[in-house]
DNA sequence: ATCACGGGAGAACGTTCGTTCTCTCTGGTT
DNA sequence: AACCAGAGAGAACGAACGTTCTCCCGTGAT
């Protein structure tokens, strides 16, 4: 097994893993266990646990964010698409909120490349936003949305939560013309 | 020191640690060195660190929503108020985002208790701003411009964005008449 | 005064985890 | 055939943590 075949396994098994448990409850062993990468492979490609999260979240946020971009331009970039692919994504069924917002949580401010990664994740985010409707408070206010309607729908395991946002975005619009 | 005594500064130590550094990462001697009690009147008290989360979640929650409430009422209940009061809130010095939703972040759903005291928090907010706005769909629209400030402004460490959810928020009950 | 009990301080225990080390084997090079 | 670089499997190490245990002291009852 080649040094990016290794890298590809260790990421993948490293993000079933923490999305769906959580980064402090996953072993180093667990992602070797998973990925049948071994340990010294591991810690050669991932010198800590540090940057295998900080990987692990960048690799997220490019498929997540590629995922948006694409649902929403098949439908003409009509900006409600977007709270059409959270319904699609919070009833997937291993849908457990957002790695960002849960990895904020784990670690707070404290793993710099775990805030770097989380930071950049959501301003790209909001830049995409931005870039969709042409107005900045707007755009603001309906990633707020999109924030709640995540937050909510992970707590709750209600899918619902994107209906709700997804009609305050429209009457926001409607009312910026 | 009487067991009451004891109690109240337990729970005062846990919130303290566990809102500014997370849950997993405070250990049970952090939690009694701050308190000053000792680790084995800690654990007749809370006979596991699960049930000291639970107990420091549901305290928390309690003076959490009274603090929003009167804080509300002060403005004869006016629905806006809701986000100037989550504008102090953001602006402490110490504010990390909320607890709950940390919480959440770091056990997701392996803690039974620790999901008990989440899932009443939110349905409590939730019922609080039905109660405000009785409209239901337009207070859980409310609700969930309310969570993604309250992330956003954590992330990223700007209190602007109640104002952002507020003006959003004005929009909403306007069209609602 | 004595004794029993509850509490405080912190050592101790068992487990988990991140990280490193050892041992062995394989496969290519000369 | 001899050798060596690298890899895999997993033991080993050191730290941290949740929880329990030991030892000692003070206090209140008899």
């Amino acid at each position: 097994m080649n040094t990016a075949e290794a890298t590809e396994r260790l990421l993948e098994a490293a993000e079933d893993l923490f999305y769906a448990q959580g980064v402090q409850s996953v072993g180093m062993d667990a992602v070797r266990s998973r990925s049948g990468v071994s340990l010294k492979r591991l810690y050669q490609v991932f010198p800590s646990k540090d940057d295998l999260v900080a990987a692990y979240l960048n690799t997220r946020d490019e498929r997540w964010r590629r995922s948006l971009r694409e649902f929403v331009a098949a439908r003409a970039d009509d900006p409600l698409a977007v709270f059409d692919w959270l319904h699609e994504w919070f009833s997937e069924p291993d849908f457990r909120g957002c790695a960002f917002v849960n990895s904020f949580g784990e670690f707070g401010t404290l793993a710099p490349g775990v805030a770097a990664a989380i930071h950049n994740h959501k301003d790209e985010v909001r830049a995409y936003l931005r870039r969709l409707v042409a107005d900045d408070d707007l755009a603001d206010q309906l990633f707020s949305l999109m924030e709640g309607a995540t937050v909510l729908a992970a707590i709750k395991g209600d899918p619902g939560e994107a209906g709700t946002a997804r009609a305050a975005a429209a009457t926001l619009m409607a009312a910026r013309g």
